[in-house]
This record gives C-alpha cells, sequence and structure tokens, in this order.
DNA sequence: TTAATATTTGACTGGTCGGTCAAATTGAAT
DNA sequence: ATTCAATTTGACCGACCAGTCAAATATTAA
C-alpha cells in the first residue's frame, strides 16, 4: 500500500466519520462525503464497495482510537472505582471536544448508527452489537475487581450490572446529543453510576482515608 | 372535516409510524408511506406540508396514547413503587407488542426519531425534547412521593433522578433495538431501576406485610 | 339545483441517490 | 525504458427523492 493510498483512505474514513456522526447515516451522501474529502467518487468505490461498508470501516476506526484510551483507562494498575471516574472523565471531555469541533453535541457514534440502522442493516447493526461487547468487557472487569474489594455484594450478576452501566451511559449521550446540552451528563453521569453499580463512595472515600 | 379526511389522515400517520418506527427517518421515503398506506402523493401533502411535520404529527400522535396509559399508571391512587413497576410492565409489554407486529424490536420511537435528527432537524429535535420533559415529568411526581414516603433520601434531587430514569430506560431500549432482543430488558430493567432509584424494594415489602 | 369547498388524482419537476465503468494517470519493480 | 498493477478521474447510469400542480371528483351548504 503506498502513501497516496493510506491518505486517500483515511481521508474518505475520517470526512465520514464527522459527517455521519453530526447527522445521520442516511442524511449523509456518498457525493457529499466525497467533495468534503476531495476526493473523486470513482476512488470511493475503489477503497469501499459500498456506503455500509465505509459506514463499518468507520466505526472500527473510532473502536480502535477508544480501546486505545480504555486499555489505558481500565488498566488493572489502577483502582476499579478510578477506571469507572477515569471512564466518564473521557467521555465527557471527548464530547465536549467533538461538540465544539463539530459545533453539535454528537453522542455515541455506535448507538446513533445502530439505532439508525437496527432496523434497515443487520450487517451494520451486528457490527455495533460486537463493538458494545468489546466495551462492556472493560466494565466486567472492573466490577469482577469491585467485588473482590468487597466494594459491591457477592451475589451481584456481572454480566447484567455491565450491560446496564452501557446502557445508562448511551442513554445519558442520546438525551444530550437530543438536547444538544453536555450540561446535566457533567452534573450527573458520575454519580448515577455509582448509584446504579451500587458502590457507597463516600464510605470507598473514607475507606481510603483510613487504609 | 369528513369522515373521509380523518380516514386518510390517520392511515397516513399510523402507516408513518410504523416505517419510520421500524427503519428510520430517512430511510423511509414519501412514496413509500404513501403506497402502503393506498393514498396517493397528492393527497399526502394536501393534509401534511412536509415530510417532516408528518414525523412530528406521528410523535404527537404516539404521545397521546401514551399519555392515556401514565395518567392511569401514575395515578397518585397508586403507591409509587407500583408506578415504577407498572411502567417497566407497560414498556416491555408494548415494546413486545410491537416486535411481533413489525418483526423487530423498535425502541423508543422518539429517542430514535429525536437521536437521527438532532444534527439535522432542529425543530423536530424540539419537539422530541419536549416529549421527554412530559415523561420525566411523571417520573419527578412518583419520587416526590417516593420520598414523602421516606422511601428514598430527603436530600435526593428529583428532576436529576427523573432524567436519569429517563436516560437509562431510552438506553435500554436503543440497546433493545440494536440486538433486537427483548430478554435482557425483561430480567433487568425493573431491578436496576430501583437500584439507581436508591430505594431498597425488600426492605418496602417487608414494610407491607408489616404496615 | 346550484354554488362553494374539501378531497383525490396522476402526471410532472429538477435534483440527488448509490453505484458503475473505461480510460487516464501514477508509482514501483524489472 | 518498459511493464504492470494500483490509483485516480469524470462522465455516466437508472432509480428514486421531496415536493408541485391543475384538473377531476366528492361533499356540504344554500
Amino acid at each position: 500500500m503506498t502513501k497516496a493510498t493510506v491518505n486517500t483512505r483515511d481521508k474518505l474514513i475520517q470526512t465520514a466519520t464527522e459527517l455521519i456522526w453530526s447527522e445521520s447515516y442516511n442524511a449523509v451522501s456518498v457525493d457529499e462525503i466525497c467533495k468534503k474529502a476531495g476526493v473523486k467518487k470513482g476512488s470511493f468505490y475503489h477503497y469501499f464497495k459500498s456506503k455500509a461498508h465505509l459506514a463499518m470501516e468507520t466505526m472500527s476506526s473510532c473502536m480502535e482510537e477508544t480501546k486505545l484510551k480504555y486499555d489505558d483507562i481500565f488498566s488493572p494498575t489502577r483502582p476499579p472505582i478510578e477506571r469507572f471516574r477515569g471512564m466518564v472523565a473521557y467521555v465527557i471531555g471527548q464530547q465536549k471536544e467533538i461538540s465544539e469541533q463539530l459545533g453539535h453535541v454528537c453522542g455515541c457514534p455506535f448507538a446513533t448508527l445502530g439505532s439508525e440502522l437496527a432496523g434497515q442493516d443487520n450487517e451494520i447493526a451486528k457490527t455495533v452489537t460486537e463493538i458494545c461487547a468489546k466495551k462492556t468487557a472493560y466494565y466486567e472487569s472492573a466490577l469482577r475487581d469491585l467485588r473482590a474489594q468487597g466494594l459491591i455484594g457477592k451475589h451481584i450478576d456481572i454480566s447484567g450490572k455491565a450491560n446496564q452501566i452501557f446502557s445508562f451511559i448511551i442513554g445519558q449521550l442520546i438525551m444530550a446529543r437530543i438536547n444538544n446540552d453536555l450540561a446535566f451528563m457533567e452534573n450527573n453521569l458520575e454519580a448515577a453510576l455509582f448509584d446504579l453499580i451500587g458502590v457507597d463512595v463516600s464510605l470507598l472515600d473514607q475507606e481510603k482515608l483510613t487504609g
């Protein structure tokens, strides 16, 4: 693969990510993506066999970036509570950055795309499902470590709770997107997350002080 | 307004609701809606001044139906805990019904439409925001009654908690739509909701027995 | 019955859609 | 220098898009 190849392909993926994320899959045309990326349509179809395949590649690209961050945030070297705190901070920080860049709160690209195409394109929906599973794996691991530390009950359903956490964050991101406002999430997400997990943070702080 | 008028208009709204809800706004064309409703395009534009206006009317129509149900479910005559239980049961029951009818788990029509069009059509996004506010009003009222009964802490932020509840349900509905599967929601929604609210249901049952 | 209004029809528009293609251009290897 | 494949180009589909319109039809009121 030559240098030019990488540039054209990446430019298309990045442009598509921005356009689809800020508007929607069906609202953005291949022509529009090409025009903004400065690439002719023929080139587009040299690299991607369809618009749907491009969309899936934008998601893979997003997930790669997320993985880099999450591998750090959810590193077992961190206390599990700090992992969730770090994740919340990362999500909010990223939303702020993107909303400044694109002029609108964009929410979760996977959820937005997945929701739009769930009843339309099974292949895309499947890609989204796989990404969701990867994300919940981080939560599951952190929850197990929380349990090992005795900070949540022994009986807790780890997988179920991880999915609840994921749904909860998705829900707040969707609402932030609809309302084009991050303030609520900033004020509520972290505390509500710990309510949902069922860990008493004030207790934890005490433990920290005494431990 | 003659009888025929009502029929044509309502048929368009109902058909549009089904199509848009199971696919998406941008994926469904006015032609498709007209064809399925057995109505000519000219008639469509006699009743609706644009596709976007039809979409907003489908949402109003859905919300009217919801209001009828919620006014009963959230009636102050019911214990507040039962209101939330009733709401969960209604949401799940409705999802089951719709998924059998349309062949796919559809999730929340407001969230799906709102998320899709948040970065595209401000008027529709505003309509969605208004509907969300109406729904959270039910939760706020139930939370206040919970607080009055001493089942949740006096310090709790009612408005914030109501929004968290709403986001949480939206999140689970979106995931159910993406995964085309209601099982997780059926198994988790109610219990997780009470985790989030912070009410100890087992305690409540005791109180019931002793009270 | 007639006049006015509400509704329905179907043909129409100009623009855009996702996608194709053959030919031209580039870059690397021989 | 030549060959060959990777890449880029721009013209090109047929289908479909949201929306328009004048004429036909049905309904209501006088």
